[in-house]
DNA sequence: CGGAAATGATTTACAGGTAAAACACATGCT
DNA sequence: AGCATGTGTTTTACCTGTAAATCATTTCCG
């Protein structure tokens, strides 16, 4: 879906599937390459421009709540899940439940500690590993940001009616669960 | 969404809609918050987490292909934005096309102009602007790559059935058209 | 026991993005 | 004309992420 990221000036045409709002942005993108290559399919185009579209629009959109707190999405995430795993968890295992590479879990955990959110501990068995632990003031701040979060997607989804969202949520668990399963088996 | 990325360990429950896979990564950790708030309404995080997480899943699975050819993501677009419309950007306009920055548009425009896949020219009138257009080796790189991404795309996709993947493209699109409507309205 | 290999975490060097400032030029107003 | 203001682009300083190398420790086995 890459080559599908834009927003081109002049419509090229796109008709309206239900009939409210006219095209999306990337119903004119691949309106413009369908003008320069007819012969491709562009289907693919339509849906994984439009995901990673709405992601973009919609982490853009979430960032306000966060960065009221002063926090970053990647920082509020490590919080998250500590939280909601209500235990301590390592370095290694912050970075598995927040898909980030453990380099950048060390440089968030530094800066989270000198903000006093979190709290490292050594094991006592294994010196190698460090456990990591909300402070009380870590763990307030994010039942804190959270309904906030929680509310401000809300009010961002309601341009969906519900049934649409039930639809939606569905689909795309479908989706994610299989790419979740197959991935790492292909290999173009 | 931002709260629920994350991979739990211990999967907490989360029953399967249709009945073929078990529940994906993302209603592991809804489960995980709704174990501790159960108070909270997490209907948000299961459409925004997925959007999210199938962007970003999408996205790694398609860097294949173009980095094949020495391109990132957002070079590529950047090509493809001139390549479809067929006629001469300027940065500004590429910045727009693109969703990204002035000063990253300048950046890439520096590396692609010298590997030789765009060519620059000031502006006769206004020598404050410059147009950009793709070489003939851009333009013919742009050809080759795009069918290529096209084919890997779609073989990704097929995970889904053909009608749920209409289904999924529909609502992408309308969520997508309403956001891109509505947003800048929102101030939370 | 003792060295090789593995593992957890951190450091280093670097690529890429952004916001804000700086530049260069055009435009409008008087 | 002449100067303030606006616009298109680039530069600067900085921040964050990554891959690869490094360090510290444990585990595996002969």
């Amino acid at each position: 879906m890459t080559p599908m990221q834009g927003r081109p000036t002049e419509g090229a045409g796109a008709a309206g599937t239900g009939g409210a709002s006219r095209g999306d942005t990337v119903a004119a993108v691949v309106g413009q390459w369908q003008a320069v290559h007819p012969e491709l399919d562009t289907g693919p185009m339509e849906i994984i421009g439009r995901v990673n579209r709405c992601a973009a629009l919609l982490q853009q959109a979430e960032d306000a709540p966060l960065r009221r707190a002063g926090l970053s999405r990647p920082e509020f995430d490590l919080l998250g899940a500590l939280r909601r795993t209500g235990h301590e968890l390592t370095p290694s295992e912050l970075a598995r439940e927040t898909f980030s590479s453990g380099a950048a879990v060390t440089k968030r955990l530094k800066q989270l500690t000198e903000r006093g959110l979190v709290e490292r501990r050594g094991d006592t068995r294994d010196r190698r590993v460090a456990h990591v632990r909300l402070t009380d003031a870590g763990r307030d701040l994010v039942d804190a940001i959270l309904p906030e979060q929680l509310a401000y997607e809300s009010a961002v989804l309601e341009v969906l009616d519900p049934p649409s969202q039930g639809e939606l949520s569905a689909l795309l668990a479908e989706l994610l669960g299989r790419l979740e399963g197959h991935m790492g088996a292909l290999r173009a």
